[in-house]
DNA sequence: TGCTTACGATTCACTTGCGTATCTTATCGC
DNA sequence: GCGATAAGATACGCAAGTGAATCGTAAGCA
């Protein structure tokens, strides 16, 4: 009946030794006398590990306890530097942010399927991240995803395919009339919808779908796949 | 240095009493007398519970105390319908789950529009919470939304945007060509984009949008706005 | 009416994480 | 080399949640 309280009482009755124990051993648990990390190189080393354990565990998972025991480390050292959870996600989140390389191949629907590939390549985890692991924390802090990227993005600048566009309209591969922001992003949108529903990567062949079943056609590319040419039935 | 283990060798030591107490209490510590719900409609009242936490706290703060505590009712209660958490959770969405009216106005365009109105009013909370709450759910199961999609959908099923089409078609209203799956549920997708970028309900001017700008330009609708004749610049 | 079922309540030991308070000691600047 | 600094370790009190066990009793049925 009383199995489980017997068992228990029995090593509570061990805490004492186990105690007197622990003060023998003088602390050496680690590696003593391996080198002790400072400053900055100490600050590199929490915040890729905070890096790491927030893509694999998600803002849920993202705790000091955890990070500190990433690094190799104790969270006392990581509350001296961030006193708020957040401030170490942001931490973490600026550091690790860098835009996608925006290709110029002279064409734009290469630029349009370079750049999405590049953003497969480059955010697999980031986007993942942004969009899912990060759940929580929105909720917690009642903000979204759009407001995250305009707190991480520098103001005021064009968005990819904003350039790709406009390389294009320079070129002459496009007429110079306005289009909405809508359709000249579209290529991003879809590709992170895609991402957020499946959790994978991007396969090629939705990119190039993305690009050439609906971007190029909206924006009137001549020799584009019209409306009545689609490969797919509805399935 | 003990002053912790002294305290809780203490408190242990009345446990012997605090026993006893509860006895001689006989129970009546709620409003006994008070009519006490038993199957389905406890059930349901736990299942209509669980719909709230999951909406208001997410996956994260979908813990067997918290529904508990909101039913008026005691985890054991819970853990003899649904042993694991995802049980719970599965008969909770199962219950909540229902398809989004298509509406039939003899109109592609105004059955589109009035789809993704219904979607915003029936799923405003339902897609946020498939998205983004459940977020800890689909990486602690390693599946992602679509595939939780597909076990609440009923299969061979066509989609709203499929039997949208198909009417118009029937109706002559567009030309009965293959389209693809891609170009076909655009709107929807882009949709429940815009809800898992803003967190937001999605406004009427960006559903109009997604259809005027998007979604009947690619399907070659005549008199649809074409690709110059935008409204708004890039920004 | 009496019996069976199972609901509601409470307790328990345990785990994980938080935020803070120390203490020792390695490292750096002087 | 030496002192100031701060890394790293450990502990504490607290809170929330987990499964499980137990117990009294209200509800439903024969």
């Amino acid at each position: 009946m009383n199995r489980k309280h017997e068992r228990i009482a029995g090593e509570r009755g061990t805490i004492g030794a186990q105690t007197a124990k622990r003060r023998a051993d003088g602390g050496t648990t680690r590696d003593s006398g391996a080198s002790r990390r400072r400053g900055p190189r100490l600050e590199d080393a929490i915040l890729d590990a905070a890096w790491d354990v927030l893509v694999e565990h998600g803002y849920h998972g993202f705790t000091y306890e955890a990070v500190a025991t990433r690094v190799g480390t104790s969270r006392p050292v990581l509350y001296r530097r961030w006193p708020q959870r957040d401030d170490l996600l942001l931490a973490t989140l600026t550091k690790f942010w860098q835009p996608i390389a925006v290709p110029d191949t002279g064409s734009l629907r290469d630029d349009a399927i370079g750049f999405l590939h590049n953003a497969d390549a480059d955010r697999a985890g980031m986007i993942t991240l942004m969009s899912v692991q990060l759940a929580d924390y929105f909720r917690d802090t009642g903000t979204s995803l759009s407001e995250l990227r305009d707190t991480l993005l520098p103001p005021g600048q064009a968005t990819a395919f904003e350039t790709i566009v406009a390389r294009a309209v320079e070129r002459g591969e496009l007429p110079d009339v306005p289009r909405s922001s809508r359709v000249v992003n579209l290529p991003l949108d879809l590709f992170r919808h895609d991402m957020f529903i499946t959790m994978r990567s991007v396969s090629d062949e939705s990119i190039v779908e993305i690009v050439d079943e609906v971007w190029l056609p909206l924006l009137g590319v001549p020799g584009a796949p019209s409306a009545s040419s689609a490969p797919a039935p509805p399935a």
